[in-house]
RNA sequence: GCGCCCAUAGCUUAAUUGGAUAGAGCAUUUGACUACGAAUCAAAAGGUUGGAGGUUCAAAUCCUCUUGGGCGCGCCA
């Protein structure tokens, strides 16, 4: 919020000396927050930028425009210096500052948030998607984590977001799935029943096998799809709810590819029809093929096998055109990065479809890679080598996992070490992070004991908050901001991770320097507020994250 | 063979998207609990950002080449 408050009166300050320069275009420059060893709050490389346009010495420009930021914006800028390289350093007012800490105070849980508004894009996001085939395991741990964060942020942005699981209940994998169930049904009275081994081998099949026989039913009466499917959804739904993630809506591909209207027609029929009618697709060979190789993909798809069965793709075209229908003008995919082969297709199925490109993103995290002290573990569904994201979860707890998964970039690669998680539980940042909520709220009930605290905010002296910890501390409270811009830009959660683990060190160093109960009335009440801005940002942050702020731990 | 992604300290990795002396955590070494929680702090050590060119006032970041790794390339889902 500080940086944003400078950023605008410098943009002002920037366009008035470009105008007078006879430049009108737009103008874009970078305010960053210097490293550690420069004495300033902030850095802007304008001067470098308007030199270039105006071909002319940078140190000139630079000079120029320091006068005039001195003269325009003394109200919140106290010292301008000009480096080596151009970059104009700058120290905001101690006002500034404290402006930033009542703030936080006055608007709390909203800080920095903007309030849902109807002309905000209508946004779904798209994430897990697991095929109902067998418990999420680790790797989906890790797409449910991001996308259910990614969401709570463009919430907090004042988007209107849905969340929904795309439930791929159709197709060859799902009977042979039936087929398994039913097979270990039969094996309970006839031993001599083998297994198939391109079947799946979890034991969950038989746990699911031993239900429905419980049930005494005849097995003439039982639609083992059925069953299957809705015990394992029970089992998928439960594992993310104990990770902290609620879908708004589960859409089943049946909805598209099984379901027909009053002309014995499904929408994945209708869609092929539409295609073909529009020249968007092609026969050959007695298929039907897309021309998705003319809109960006590498060469054209089968739609409808020669067998007049349809594939996957004929789905999903049929699905992305529903989300559309469905009113949305912004679609979020999030999908593990084993599917990057399928981007190119997609989008050219929504081009195709008359919609612009820009209004799919389809977002990849590199998978997690699975390793016990040091070697590595493969997974796979079918063979049932897989760790579950519930085994996990158990072990070290949904704040520690989620947290875990929130830590890095998506798009680098995220290993996950078994031995590591268990021992080491302690150790994982988060603690790190709950620990400074921890202590805030434990001074708080401290505090409770003394009387003649102040807590009317108009009522306290804030400039007594005036060591280098203090006005440190809400600098970072107030990057805050900063992080939902980065986080929304670059649509990923992973900054927050960061953001919170920098600002616990900042509290930390803050704590050992600066006591808060102190035998001064008005010092103590104003650290008090201080402490209570930081509960604040950390709760928002980690609440951002789908990580909860204990008050003790 | 073609395509996408990655490579940063011993290990796991960050870097506000092109800015200054590349930040953390773990592991290693040293110091700090007789007032708010030591799940903490202070300090040391650790880097040619895989390599080579190029663009730029400025490159971990952009371009080209190259090496190593992950993944994907079906009328499968």
């Amino acid at each position: 919020m500080i940086r944003q408050q400078v950023l605008t009166r410098l943009n002002s300050v920037f366009v008035k000396y470009l105008n007078s320069k006879g430049l009108h275009n737009s103008f874009s420059f970078i305010l960053k927050v210097p490293p550690k060893n420069i004495d300033s709050d902030f850095a802007v490389n304008a001067a470098i930028l308007i030199a270039k346009k105006l071909k002319m010495d940078h140190k000139i420009v630079a000079k120029q425009l320091a006068e005039i930021i001195l003269r325009e914006t003394f109200d919140i800028i106290e010292k301008v210096e000009i480096a080596e390289n151009g970059l104009i350093n700058l120290c905001v007012r101690s006002e500034v500052i404290y402006g930033a800490l009542k703030k936080i105070l006055v608007e709390k849980n909203k800080y920095g948030s903007i309030p849902k508004e109807n002309n905000k894009k209508k946004i779904l996001v798209e994430f897990v998607s697991a095929n109902p085939t067998g418990p999420l395991h680790i790797g989906h741990g890790r797409g449910a984590a991001i996308g259910d964060s990614l969401v709570r942020i463009l919430r907090y942005l004042g988007y209107d977001v849905t969340k929904e699981y795309y439930l791929n209940d159709v197709g060859n994998q799902m009977l042979v799935l039936a087929e398994s169930t039913e097979i270990r049904y039969k094996q309970m009275t006839d031993g001599e029943i083998d297994f198939p081994p391109d079947h799946y081998q979890g034991g969950y099949i038989i746990d699911i096998a031993k239900r429905i026989f419980s049930t005494g039913r005849d097995i003439s009466e039982i639609d083992f799809k059925y069953e299957t499917i809705r015990d394992i959804l029970r089992t998928i739904k439960d594992d993310l709810k104990d990770f902290a993630v609620e879908f708004d809506n589960w859409f089943s591909e049946s909805k598209i590819a099984v379901v027909k209207d009053e002309n014995g027609k499904t929408k994945v029929d209708k869609i092929c029809e539409y295609l073909f009618a529009k020249n968007k697709a092609y026969i050959k060979d007695e298929a039907l093929w897309l021309f998705s190789g003319k809109f960006g993909d590498t060469k054209d798809r089968v739609l409808r096998k020669s067998n007049g069965e349809y594939t996957y793709l004929a789905s999903d075209v049929a699905y992305h055109k529903n989300k559309f229908e469905r009113g949305f003008t912004k679609l979020i995919n999030l999908w593990g990065a084993d599917h990057h082969g399928y981007v190119a297709r997609i989008k050219a199925c929504v081009q195709m479809l008359g919609f612009s490109g820009e209004a799919l993103d389809i977002i990849l995290y590199q998978l997690v890679s699975l390793t016990r002290n040091g070697r590595s573990v493969v997974m796979s569904t079918r063979s049932n080598e897989f760790i579950t994201l519930r085994e996990v979860v158990d072990e070290i707890g949904k704040d520690a996992c989620r947290f875990f998964f929130l830590l890095r970039d998506p798009n680098s690669s995220l290993e996950f070490d078994l031995e590591l998680a268990k021992k080491r539980s302690n150790e994982n940042p988060v603690f790190y992070v709950q620990y400074v909520n921890a202590r805030c709220n434990s001074i708080i009930r401290e505090s409770k004991n003394r009387k003649n605290i102040i807590s009317d905010i108009e009522a306290i002296n804030f400039t007594l908050l005036d060591t280098k910890e203090e006005k440190n501390l809400i600098k970072k409270l107030s990057a805050f901001c900063d992080t939902l811009a980065i986080s929304e830009k670059t649509m990923s959660p992973h900054h927050f991770t960061t953001y919170l683990i920098e600002l616990a060190d900042v509290y930390h160093k803050f704590y050992e320097k600066c006591r808060v109960l102190t035998d001064d009335n008005n010092l103590t009440s104003a650290r008090l507020k201080l402490i209570e801005g930081v509960i604040i940002i950390v709760k928002n942050g980690l609440n951002l994250l789908g990580v909860s702020a204990p008050d003790k731990m």
